[in-house]
DNA sequence: CTCATACCTG
DNA sequence: CAGGTATGAG
């Protein structure tokens, strides 16, 4: 008694599920000669009574509908070709062009603003004088836009990216030591030093710690790749020793011709080094507080609409309209921006990193370097139509987060509101997985905000966490389910690719997709129950001609689909759907009434021209709304 | 054999 | 709605 749409099985099930990277496409092709054969069929049954010339909203749909349904689906093929193939890849394409474009790090042509400085001593000798003519403010400037310019890294880089900046510091200020070390050198052997000149040159040391803050880039980005690929070294290693008396953060081991420099340190400028520290403290807490205070002012929005989308003073280098995961990140780090190396690692793992799309929360083991910048993979298929929602969404939808569109910014949708606090759909997938951002916590250690003196800075971890971790959902939830139903309405048999552009927000391991087939599956049983019953039950009332028919919004049999695939209510069934399920009702019927119903697989050709009447899916399914 | 689905059941 | 099973295609 297995009924089965066998083309649809067969294009539908392995090239399509099994191996969703493979386009399912041919099974229209195929089903075309079917429902052609099945209209030929149709028209030579006794019951068919189909004319072009005779009115009723049968005649009116069947030759369109064969037609026009072609041509859509061709079309549709020919959408979902260049939309698979653009997300399919993605996984892991996407995670390295990402991974790329957020370390500038570890490209120093890609950045205006400096990652990562490492005067040598030669280079930095020569510039020192220019430096100093390069004002404090700019200097900055331009720490705050490296730390603006950290957070468009991944959510995982932030330690590091603290660190870095400490390490910027710690370069910068070892710099001056050595240049002070020689003026020290100069002014002892040729003469007296008073203690004003010893302040003077501290503060003109400050001066050009932060000078060089800002302008070293240039003559030392290539030592940067070094740096970056080679932890263990770096020319700023030894000050970040002393400097961790201050800050407590770095335990890198000074090297080799460090050694000397760092015991210069402490012999011959303790003072000094105290008071830098303190004025860098001051500095650095100042121009972070600046920064996060910025962007959690600009937090709150993300959480309700694309309006939210991270605007800072600081200057964004990287995105344009399309790099969300840019600006994910930069979000993501925001949260973070405090330079905490214990603790946020901690709640940033707790997340569970994403095989599938490898979402890789760097180790914190890593943290005594710049790790490699980790992408939050955004499962944004490219060719995903970035268009606005139809309610809402009047701000550009470039405003990134656009990949937190799930759970953020569905204004206007009342139904998928709770998406984030939707309860688990009872289902073993979802038991483990539905992720919720009250789970969620960014602990940062409260010294290090003390010492950076950042009192005013709410660490909304929630909200944070939110907007940049929970774009990635490992289990459907309910607002899933009732986002699935609606979409019956367009498609009783959703390819893998349309399952994964609508739910892009879901992991698609392969029990989401089992899951989400199983649902599909259990909405086609149930339609096709539905249509069963009718048609048996408009026989028995004595309907003769299929003309009688129809299935209108009144209708019962259209309440009772409405009532479970839309039983709130709060969405406009398409006109289609009831044409599919007026002819999938006639087609029932009219194998009823010859008795083809004796036939264990008399649904069989059924199915299959209904499984061709599938439209495409509103875009506002694939864009956001997960549920 | 695997795989995906339809069907049945709870 | 999901688990289990049967079926058929590859």
């Amino acid at each position: 008694m297995k009924e089965r749409c066998g083309s649809c099985t067969q294009a539908r099930g392995r090239s399509d599920w099994d191996e969703p990277l493979r386009l399912a496409g041919e099974g229209g092709l195929e089903y075309r000669g079917s429902q052609q054969e099945h209209y030929k069929y149709l028209s030579h049954s006794s019951c068919s009574s189909r004319p072009a010339a005779s009115s009723g909203p049968f005649n009116r749909q069947q030759p369109d509908v064969s037609v026009s349904l072609r041509k859509d689906s061709e079309d549709l093929k020919m959408l979902a070709e260049s939309a698979y193939f653009s997300s399919g890849d993605a996984g892991s394409s996407l995670i390295c062009s990402s991974q790329l474009e957020l370390s500038p790090s570890r490209n120093s042509t890609t950045g205006h603003l400096p990652t990562r400085r490492h005067p040598s001593p030669a280079s930095s000798s020569c510039g020192h004088h220019d430096w100093n003519l390069i004002r404090g403010h700019q200097a900055k400037r331009a720490r705050v836009e490296n730390i603006i310019k950290g957070m468009t890294s991944s959510p995982g880089m932030h330690c590091t990216d603290v660190m870095t900046i400490q390490h910027e510091e710690s370069d910068s200020m070892q710099e001056n030591e050595r240049i002070q070390d020689q003026e020290h050198v100069e002014k002892s052997g040729s003469g007296s030093k008073t203690a004003r000149k010893q302040l003077e040159s501290q503060h003109q040391h400050l001066r050009t710690s932060f000078n060089h803050v800002d302008g070293v880039t240039d003559t030392k980005d290539e030592k940067y790749p070094t740096w970056n690929d080679s932890p263990e070294t770096s020319p700023g290693d030894a000050f970040t020793d002393s400097y961790s008396e201050f800050e407590s953060s770095s335990s890198r081991k000074s090297q080799g011709w460090k050694k000397m420099k760092l015991m210069n340190h402490f012999q011959s400028k303790p003072e000094r080094l105290k008071l830098m520290a303190d004025v860098l403290k001051y500095e650095l807490s100042r121009a972070v507080s600046r920064s996060v205070d910025s962007i959690f002012k600009s937090m709150p929005l993300l959480q309700t609409s694309d309006e939210g989308s991270v605007e800072t003073d600081m200057p964004l280098q990287s995105s344009a309209g399309k790099d969300d995961k840019l600006r994910l990140s930069f979000s993501g780090n925001a949260e973070v921006q405090v330079p905490d190396v214990q603790t946020e690692a901690l709640s940033l793992v707790v997340q569970k990193p994403r095989l599938e799309n490898k979402f890789i929360l760097e180790s914190r083991s890593r943290a005594h370097h710049r790790t490699k910048p980790t992408v939050p993979f955004v499962h944004d298929p490219a060719v995903r139509e970035d268009q606005p929602s139809e309610k809402n969404h009047n701000a550009p939808r470039q405003h990134a987060l656009s990949c937190l569109q799930d759970g953020c910014s569905e204004v206007g949708q009342a139904k998928f509101d709770t998406h984030w606090n939707s309860i688990k759909v009872r289902s073993k997938v979802n038991s483990r997985s539905v992720r919720s951002p009250q789970t969620r916590t960014v602990s940062v250690d409260p010294s290090l905000l003390e010492s950076l003196r950042l009192p005013h800075v709410k660490i909304e971890s929630d909200c944070l966490v939110k907007n940049s971790l929970y774009m990635l959902n490992e289990g459907l939830t309910t607002n899933h389910l009732k986002k699935a139903k609606l979409m019956f309405f367009f498609t009783r048999y959703p390819s893998s690719l349309v399952l994964k552009m609508c739910f892009h927000d879901v992991q698609f391991t392969r029990c989401i997709t089992s899951q989400l087939i199983k649902w599909f599956s259990n909405f086609r049983e149930f339609f096709y129950i539905q249509m069963e019953k009718f048609a048996r039950h408009a026989l028995v009332e004595g309907v003769s001609d299929v003309r009688g028919l129809t299935v209108g919004r009144e209708s019962e049999l259209f309440r009772a689909l409405n009532m479970h695939y839309n039983k709130a209510n709060d969405f406009q069934v398409p006109d289609s759907f009831l044409e599919v399920a007026e002819i999938t009702l006639r087609e029932f019927y009219i194998s009823i009434s010859m008795g083809k119903d004796r036939d264990p697989s008399w649904k069989k050709s059924i199915y299959k021209v209904i499984c061709k009447l599938d439209r495409d899916v509103p875009a506002e399914f694939k864009g956001h709304h997960s549920g």
